[in-house]
DNA sequence: GGTTGCGGACTGAACGTTCAGTCCGCTTCC
DNA sequence: GGAAGCGGACTGAACGTTCAGTCCGCAACC
C-alpha cells in the first residue's frame, strides 16, 4: 500500500507552513492542526521536526529532479539540452514557489550544513556533467567548474526569487530571455 | 559623541551569531554574554530583537555599499564601470562571510518581506540605472529590467553563496571571469 | 447475528525546556 | 544625593515532545 494519507497530509502542511513561515515560525500545534491530525500523530510518522523537514526535502527534491530530467534526449546537441534543462527548472521554481522557498531556506540553514547531500546529487549530476562535456568540446569557456555553475544556475535562481520573494511577473519571454543569456555567459 | 561601545559590540556579536546560527538560533543570553554585556543592557539600546536586526542590517548594507561604489568615474565606458562595481561586491561578499550570510538570511526572512527598503535602494538604484543606460545605448540586451539584474546579481551571488556555505576557494581569476562573464550574458 | 476482546492508530492535555523581555538593586559619574 | 548606566535573576509565554487514554475496525466465539 501507498504512504498513509496522514503523512501526506502532514508533508502537505508543512510544505506551505515552511515555506511561509520557515522553519521556526511553525510551531508543531499549528502544522497538526492544517494537516488535521493531532499533535501525536506527526511523531508517528516522523522521530522528531527536523527528521520530518528532511524527509519533506527529500520528497521535494525527487519531485523537482522528475519533472526536469525526464527525457533528456542525449542525441541533441549540448546547448539544445542545456536550454531544456535550465527552462524546465525555471519554470518548476517559477510554477512551485511553496517548494522554492522552501529548498531555498532548506540549503542555507544548518541541516544542510553538515550534510553531503544537500547538492541535489543526481540533479547536479547531470547538469554537471553536461557542463564538463562542454567544456571538454570547448563550447563553454575554460574555466573551474563552480564558475560554470555559478553563471548558469545563478540568473534563474535569481530571476525565480524576485518572482517569489516580490512578486514579480515573469512571462514566457522573460524566461527564454534568461536561459538564452545565461547560455551566452557560458560560452566564450 | 558617536556611537557607544556597548553598542557596537552588542552589533558585532549580533552579527557573528545570527550569521553562524541564525536569528532563532541566537538567544538573548547567548548574545549578551559574546557582546560582553548583561541581557538588559541590549534593551537599553534597541526596543527588542527585531529592532536589533533591522538596526544590523540597515548599518550592513550601508558598509556594504560604501565600499562598493565609492569613487565610480564617471566617464569612464559604460563595461568598466560595470566591472568594476560587480568586482567590488563579489569581493566584499567573499572577503566578508558574516555580511553575507546576515543579509541573505534578513532577505529571505519576514522582516524584507514586507519592507519596501529591502532591496537596497541607492545600491540598485546605481547599477539599476546603469542597466537601463547600457540599455538604452543597446549596449544590452533588449530585455526587462529584472532579467538583467538576475543576469548581473545572479553569477555573483551564486558564486559567493559556493564560498561562504560551502568552503569553495575562490581565487581572483575565478572572480574575474565570472565578472566578465556575467556581462558576456548580458551583451549581444 | 450479536457480543466480546483486542491491537494499534490516534489524540491532546501536560511536561520540562527555552526563549524574549522585565525589573530591581548595584555601580558610576557629576 | 540624584540620575543614568548597567547586570543578571526572574517571569510568563511558547515551544517540541511525551504518554495515558480513546476510539474503531476486525477477529473470535457463542
Amino acid at each position: 500500500m501507498q504512504q498513509s494519507d496522514k503523512r501526506r497530509a502532514i508533508l502537505q502542511a508543512a510544505l506551505e507552513l515552511f515555506a511561509e513561515q520557515g522553519f521556526h515560525g511553525a510551531p508543531t500545534s499549528q502544522l497538526a492542526q492544517k494537516a488535521g491530525v493531532g499533535v501525536g500523530t506527526l511523531y508517528r510518522y516522523f522521530k522528531d521536526k527536523d527528521d520530518l523537514i528532511r524527509d519533506l526535502y527529500r520528497m521535494v527534491r525527487e519531485d523537482a529532479m522528475q519533472q526536469i530530467f525526464t527525457e533528456v534526449p542525449g542525441q541533441t546537441p549540448i546547448q539544445e539540452r542545456y536550454q531544456l534543462i535550465m527552462t524546465r527548472m525555471l519554470q518548476f521554481f517559477l510554477k512551485n514557489p511553496l517548494q522554492f522557498r522552501f529548498m531555498e531556506q532548506y540549503y542555507f540553514s544548518p541541516f544542510s550544513a553538515g550534510e553531503q547531500d544537500c547538492e541535489p546529487p543526481e540533479t547536479h549530476e547531470t547538469l554537471h556533467r553536461l557542463l564538463l562535456a562542454a567544456r571538454e568540446e570547448r563550447i563553454v569557456k575554460q574555466a573551474p567548474l563552480a564558475v560554470l555553475q555559478a553563471l548558469a544556475y545563478g540568473p534563474i535562481v535569481a530571476l525565480a526569487k524576485e518572482h517569489n520573494n516580490r512578486n514579480l511577473p515573469v512571462d514566457e519571454e522573460m524566461v527564454r530571455q534568461t536561459v538564452e543569456a545565461s547560455w551566452d555567459g557560458l560560452t566564450r
